[in-house]
RNA sequence: GCGGGUAUGCCGGAGCGGUCAAACGGGACGGACUCAAGAUCCGUUAGCUUAGUGCUUACAAAGGUUCGAAUCCUUUUACCCGCACCA
């Protein structure tokens, strides 16, 4: 077989589609609007991985499937290419930032192209384009204006080779989502926080409402975390400091109560004669990181203070302890040690009464508040209760709380585990928050009309944020009073950047807004969003966010941003770990293109396994595709039409409904079995035009190069990209075709088998076949064929052929759909 | 600790109550073609058995539901992933 030359046939194409910009759409087409995207990849130098490669292949599969399915199809790209990584990788390149994400973008595009991705390149952007982040910095002003963007003094992690804050969810396990030899370390700093709680309920319901992954939705409940419980007010010298629990049956339980070390009140609760101890403690805590900090002992110390129990008027020891959490519930809690392990322990290692209020039904055993050995957490029987005993824990609930409410001591409330976003990043590479801190006026707003707050290029990089060693940018006049101010140098954290990207390609030239309302309402939400799994708990938490609250602001009328969503598995290397240049395992897509075609490399990477599945990369999996792509190109360069026939339409059409479905449901693999045998169904003889038309329009989705070269080859109309994907003719499928075909292959592996055993008893091979089949069937077998299968010469001839070749009256044998055989 | 997932033949991987010794690809083996190699084409690839048949053992392990299980349930084991002192 001659070398096919992969690479011409694809510069040829990548050139026409550009030159005819046949991916770029408009609002005003009559079709109606299909919206797909792949998340916005950062521009890394190093260029695309096998990663990059999967996923945007799978958002092209299904952009180009769209399109032809006649939608007006929304396929935009744009670069992350603001961010922390693109700071760090430029300063190690000794590169300015700008310089650095400008020769990485070129790159990026110029793979992308390669990769035949179908992009509307007209509407390309990139986050560090002072015309894009000025939208990060208008929607950060109405968010300051609604009270979701404000700045407090919180404990918040910091990771030292980032020398920056991170948000909640970028720390894993206690490291940095980007270091992961970085323990990061907790700090008290005053920082810029989005209020996303605010939000929690929406976030919660709205999953109800979108066709997600299962799985994807589950993780989102679980990181928003919502649990219903009483807030109880326990008072503290005075004052009154409110608990969360979920367990207020077990209030009269509580034998102490711990504040968090991290709490901003502590030190009002430490009594004089107890500051030494408790500094001593804090000092102690401050020094571990937060990972070593989730290995350790429950640790405490007595802040001198009592707090009262408002079910009993009882006096209960506070402790400030290295367990409770700062920033959830009030960041106090009641210890009930009896039904509360975290609890049991603390109060076995400080020597604290553990009284136990519930005790387990229907057991014989009963338990002691001396002699346990854990806590007893379930539910029960409540005891040492006052006018509640005998209550079980479900009741005991509500009219514990209820008592509470009567008081005006407690209340029902709903708590998340979800937290502010803090999005202060003490970095260059972000955008800028646009606000001046004036002596006299405190924290100002830039005026809209100043937008954007430009990156300066002049910086110094070293120590701290680069943005303060320029003058001229840090030092500014107030915007109100004109004094003197100070700029802010924090820029904000990427993922604001992509939590609104989605929006912008729907107007992305549009200078004087944000984008403009009707367009986004035409083209969103977006009708299937493509991406990894990392992204379930930051990305898509933040992009819903947003989205919620551009829609509060009027701007839009929806307020999910996805309703679909598809999660791509990852791609390993082949020794199973993850592909990093430090392990020396990259394969990167280009590689594999120039030596296989990037139709081959596409084929391959969907056909391997289901694609929400991890793949093992293994160049293995791309020689059955190239192979098959070689066979499509010759079968096609060489083909004459031949007749249309019932068979071959039979097969075409149920090919064609079994695929749509495949790829419907991201069902790559077994769309490309399906596309694979009625290709191996082809006739020597050649097939007619239309089902050739069929065929190269349904491999098109995955092979846009040589699918367009062939199609051109056999004289389509126009681009195969934009052609119509093709009807299923029911009527069309027969299934006495499959069955005819059936018996074929069954008689060919009983000829086999017979050829087999005559061998072994013989000793030799037989040399001749003849089978004998019923007249009507006649037709089903091919003495050719059967030939070319066995390996011999086979006769065939119908049962009640006088002429027939038939020493053992093996016609007999035959049956409908068996055929009688001899050998010899 | 909580939550999610996965376990299939030499390998990758379909299958999600009967039509399963199990799609498809890779590998290996045998054959055709060739002077030869490669490419291509055909076949074989659990065991025994048999002129195209039948049987046994099989889908991590053990139980169970069912007329019937790779497929459903329970328990166990191993691996992967997410969350994690969330009161």
């Amino acid at each position: 077989m001659k070398e096919i030359n992969f690479s011409r046939i694809e510069k040829k194409w990548q050139k026409k589609w550009e030159e005819k910009k046949i991916f770029e759409v408009s609002e005003k087409s009559k079709k109606k609007k299909y919206y797909v995207l792949d998340m916005f990849p950062y521009p890394s130098g190093e260029g695309l991985h096998m990663g990059h490669a999967f996923v945007f292949s799978l958002g092209d599969i299904y952009a180009r499937f769209k399109r032809l399915q006649g939608f007006n199809v929304l396929y935009p790209i744009g670069y992350d290419s603001l961010g922390l990584p693109a700071e760090n990788a430029a300063i190690k390149a000794g590169e300015h930032p700008a310089d650095y994400t400008k020769k990485s973008m070129k790159n990026f595009m110029k793979q992308q192209k390669a990769m035949g991705w179908s992009y509307d390149w007209s509407r390309v952007l990139w986050s560090h384009d002072p015309e894009f982040y000025k939208w990060d910095q208008w929607i950060f002003l109405k968010m300051l204006e609604k009270g979701i963007a404000y700045r407090k003094k919180a404990p918040v992690n910091f990771c030292e080779k980032c020398q920056s804050v991170l948000a909640n969810e970028q720390v894993i396990d206690g490291k940095c989502w980007r270091h992961e030899d970085c323990d990061v370390e907790v700090k008290h700093l005053e920082q810029w926080f989005l209020r996303i709680t605010k939000y929690a309920e929406d976030l919660l319901k709205g999953l109800d409402k979108i066709d997600w992954p299962e799985n994807a939705k589950k993780r989102q409940r679980n990181w928003i975390g919502r649990s219903e419980g009483t807030e109880i007010d326990f008072e503290i010298n005075g004052e009154k400091w409110p608990v969360f629990t979920t367990r207020p049956d077990t209030i009269f339980g509580v034998t102490f109560v711990v504040v968090s070390a991290q709490h901003n009140k502590l030190i009002d609760l430490v009594t004089p004669e107890r500051e030494k101890e408790v500094q001593k403690f804090l000092k102690k805590i401050k020094s571990v990181s937060e990972k070593e900090m989730e290995d350790m002992e429950k640790e405490g110390v007595f802040t001198g203070s009592y707090a009262t129990n408002p079910i009993n008027g009882k006096k209960v020891p506070v402790y400030a302890g290295n367990f409770v959490l700062a920033e959830y519930g009030s960041g106090m809690v009641m210890a009930v040690p009896a039904h509360d392990q975290r609890d049991f322990e603390f109060a076995k290692k400080y020597g604290i009464d553990i009284d136990v209020v519930i005790q387990p039904i229907g057991e014989n055993e009963s338990y002691d508040g001396k002699s346990m050995k854990e806590a007893f957490v379930g539910y029960g029987k409540l005891v040492n209760s006052e006018g509640f005993n005998g209550l079980k824990s479900e009741e005991a609930k509500g009219h514990i709380t209820t008592a509470l409410k009567i008081k005006k001591l407690g209340r029902e409330k709903i708590q998340y585990k979800l937290r502010d976003w803090l999005i202060s990043r003490q970095r260059y590479w972000g955008t800028p928050i646009p606000v001046v801190y004036c002596d006299k006026c405190g924290i100002i707003p830039v005026d809209e009309k100043a937008l954007p707050v430009e990156l300066p290029k002049k910086v110094k990089f070293g120590k701290g944020n680069p943005l303060e060693t320029n003058d001229k940018f840090v030092n500014v006049k107030c915007p109100k009073c004109s004094g003197k101010g100070r700029r802010e140098t924090d820029t904000m954290d990427t993922f604001a950047n992509s939590s609104w990207y989605y929006l912008r390609y729907t107007d992305s030239g549009n200078k004087k807004k944000i984008f403009d309302s009707k367009n986004a309402n035409y083209w969103c939400p977006i009708d299937q969003y493509i991406g990894g799994p990392e992204h379930i708990t930051m990305h898509l938490i933040y992009v819903r966010f947003y989205t919620k609250f551009l829609k509060d602001l009027g701007l839009i009328r929806f307020d999910e941003p996805a309703l679909k969503y598809f999660t791509q598995g990852i791609v390993h290397a082949s020794d199973g770990a993850k592909m990093s240049k430090s392990k020396g395992n990259v394969v990167e897509p280009l590689e594999i293109i120039e030596k296989y075609g990037a139709d081959t490399l596409r084929l391959a990477l969907v056909s391997s396994a289901s694609p929400d599945k991890d793949i093992i990369w293994d160049e293995k999996i791309v020689l059955g595709s190239n192979k098959f792509l070689k066979k499509v190109y010759e079968y096609f360069n060489n083909l004459k039409f031949g007749k249309v026939d019932a068979k071959t339409e039979s097969k075409l059409n149920k090919t064609i409904k079994e695929v749509t479905e495949n790829v419907e449901s991201f069902k790559h693999n077994l769309a490309i079995i399906k596309i694979r045998a009625l290709f191996d169904s082809f006739s020597d003889e050649g097939i007619d035009k239309k089902t050739a038309e069929g065929f190269l329009k349904i491999l098109h989705i995955y092979c846009p190069f040589i699918t367009e070269e062939l199609w051109e080859k056999i004289g389509g109309k126009g681009f195969v990209s934009l052609s119509d994907w093709p009807k299923v003719d029911e009527k069309k499928i027969d299934e006495k075709f499959e069955k005819a075909e059936e018996a074929v292959e069954k008689t060919v592996s009983d000829i086999m088998n017979i050829l087999k055993i005559v061998k072994e008893k013989n000793g030799k091979e037989a040399e001749r076949v003849y089978i004998y089949v019923i007249p009507n069937e006649i037709n089903r077998y091919d003495s050719d064929e059967l030939s070319k299968r066995v390996g011999k010469s086979v006769g065939v001839f119908a049962v009640n052929d006088k002429a027939k070749i038939d020493p053992e009256g093996k016609s007999k044998k035959a049956k409908p759909g068996k055929p009688g055989i001899y050998v010899e």
